[in-house]
RNA sequence: CGGGCUAUAGCGCAGUCUGGUAGCGCGUUCGUCUGGGGGACGAGAGGUCGUAGGUUCGAAUCCUGCUAGCCCGACCA
């Protein structure tokens, strides 16, 4: 029953992977604050990560993630994997560490470069920390799947990868070890195929709204492939390493609730079309004479975070490695095939540069790793101690997903700890406000407090989440 | 991979130019006072100065090699 806020969106093919969100009690908490900036994090989201005992760095480019962190990159983990499946898309694991054969049989292993980690394992057999997955992922289908009939399939997997950067930077955001989710659709033709590519931009759309973030979709550089086939997700944010080009019409739109049924192409191609039709580029397809047509008021240049990519590629690696199928006229033929990425990990830098303030992080409802932060201003008094802990077990029956700080600290650090960490809500109690029975219920956005009853603000916090 | 820079206490820094046995702020520990936006006072703990070698009576400081990390650029989820 407890499993967060966001349990009523769950559906039946739910993977439960939130074993580490639990409420929790500051004084057990690990939680690595710093006051001070580290020199090394240059761009706010990698300073506030760090200094929000998020993140602790291995090597560069490669990180340990910490409880809150943790807690975080699996909230999102957890929205990619409901709105995959969602849209149909079958969930699966594969390994980090991938035979080196396989990559001969694309022609990859020798055109990927000096940025694939490549391993001798004792027996001396090339082995290489996957970079992405299209020749494991073609090989599971080519084993087992030969007839049209059993087509489409999409199979997505989130897990690590590793690409070696020749410079990693801004902490997560650009690490040589990432987290990622990586779709692959295999389809019996090009129609089927560019249907799918509706289905993972829409269902992109989703997760990335659900996340409190508008990623723009971006036609971009479909490199040796040519067409339409490509489309970037990219947030708008200063310290964006990509420039981009849009019409600010685009910033209206919103999936909001509407009903979408993924299997029906018109629909799926509706939505595709409603969102790539105001002008959107980034830097690398970007048409001065096309972008010129906008009107002067609404032309935007600015720059943005890559949070997804979605492509279409055909049977170029089907073809290579002999992924076929046999079609309704008893002909082998070689599937269509496309490839999806989400940055999981990269999201969460991504989201704090589009969410945070001078004070600290401000997580959107969507992904906060607590629903509510409870303050005790004076720790130690009977009175605001009873109070907190029937609060605080009254906010877990609640699926409200707590965290109490119980500290012996001063009123000015508990709350310059919450604005740190970015809670949403807090609630402060207090000797003051107990006298005549009320709570102060504070939004970290807007900055705005309501004194209400211990009972009303859970009731409007339920009401909060509910709505998310 | 080209260019620039850095490495001294958990974090942020000074000390290096001009060699003489390491200091400040934050954090941390203990005590007292305090108690609605990182409080005050007092006492303490914590560093063989990235690493290896060289010069010297003596090296954080001068010289050489190595390693790690950061920034700008070119490349990428």
């Amino acid at each position: 029953m407890l499993t967060g806020p966001f349990s009523h969106r769950t559906n039946g093919n739910y993977i439960h992977l939130d074993r580490s969100c639990a409420p929790m009690r500051m004084s057990r908490y690990f939680l690595p604050t710093l006051k001070e900036n580290p020199t090394d994090a240059q761009i706010v989201s990698h300073r506030l990560m760090l200094r929000a005992g998020m993140i602790k760095q291995a090597s560069s480019g490669i990180y340990s993630w910490l409880p809150m962190g943790f807690k975080i990159l699996r909230k999102l983990e957890n929205i990619v994997h409901e709105e995959q499946q969602r849209a149909g898309h079958n969930p699966i694991l594969m390994p980090t560490l991938q035979s080196a054969d396989l990559w001969r049989e694309s022609g990859r292993y020798d055109d990927y470069g000096e940025e694939m980690l490549r391993i001798t394992d004792r027996h001396g057999h090339d082995m290489l920390y996957g970079p992405t997955n299209e020749e494991q992922v073609t090989d599971i289908f080519r084993s087992h799947v030969r007839s049209y009939k059993d087509l489409p399939q999409t199979l997505y997997q989130i897990q690590w990868k590793f690409r070696d950067e020749r410079r990693p930077r801004f902490g997560v955001m650009r690490g040589r070890e990432f987290f990622m989710k990586d779709g692959y659709n295999f389809d019996i033709d090009k129609d089927s195929a560019l249907h799918a590519y509706n289905r993972h931009l829409v269902s992109y759309l989703r997760t990335y709204e659900r996340m409190g973030l508008k990623a723009i979709p971006m036609r971009a550089d479909s490199g040796p492939i040519g067409g339409d086939d490509t489309h970037e997700f990219l947030v708008l944010a200063d310290t964006g390493e990509s420039e981009v080009f849009y019409d600010t019409k685009i910033l209206d739109l919103t999936l909001g609730d509407r009903e979408v049924d993924y299997d029906n192409w018109d629909q799926c191609a509706d939505i595709m079309k409603e969102w790539t039709t105001p002008y959107a580029r980034t830097d690398e397809t970007h048409d001065e004479a096309l972008f010129n047509e906008v009107p002067e008021e609404r032309r935007k240049v600015s720059r943005g975070i890559e949070v997804g990519q979605i492509f279409y590629f055909g049977t170029k690696y089907s073809e290579a490695m002999g992924a076929t199928v046999t079609n309704a006229e008893g002909k082998d033929v070689p599937v269509h095939m496309g490839s999806h990425g989400i940055g999981v990990s990269r999201l969460i830098g991504a989201i704090i540069e589009a969410s945070h303030d001078d004070k600290g992080i401000i997580w959107p409802e969507g992904v906060t790793p607590f629903g509510v932060g409870i303050v005790n201003l004076k720790q130690g008094d009977d009175e605001a101690d009873t109070a907190c802990e029937a609060l605080y077990k009254s906010a877990i029956a609640l699926g409200l997903d707590p965290i109490y700080d119980d500290r012996n600290e001063r009123a000015g650090g508990k709350f310059a700890t919450m604005d740190l960490i970015g809670m949403p809500w807090r609630i402060t109690v207090g000797p003051r406000g107990l006298k005549n029975g009320v709570v102060e219920l504070t939004s970290r956005k807007t900055g705005e407090s309501e004194e209400m009853t211990p009972e009303m603000a859970l009731e409007k916090l339920t009401k909060i989440y509910a709505g998310i």
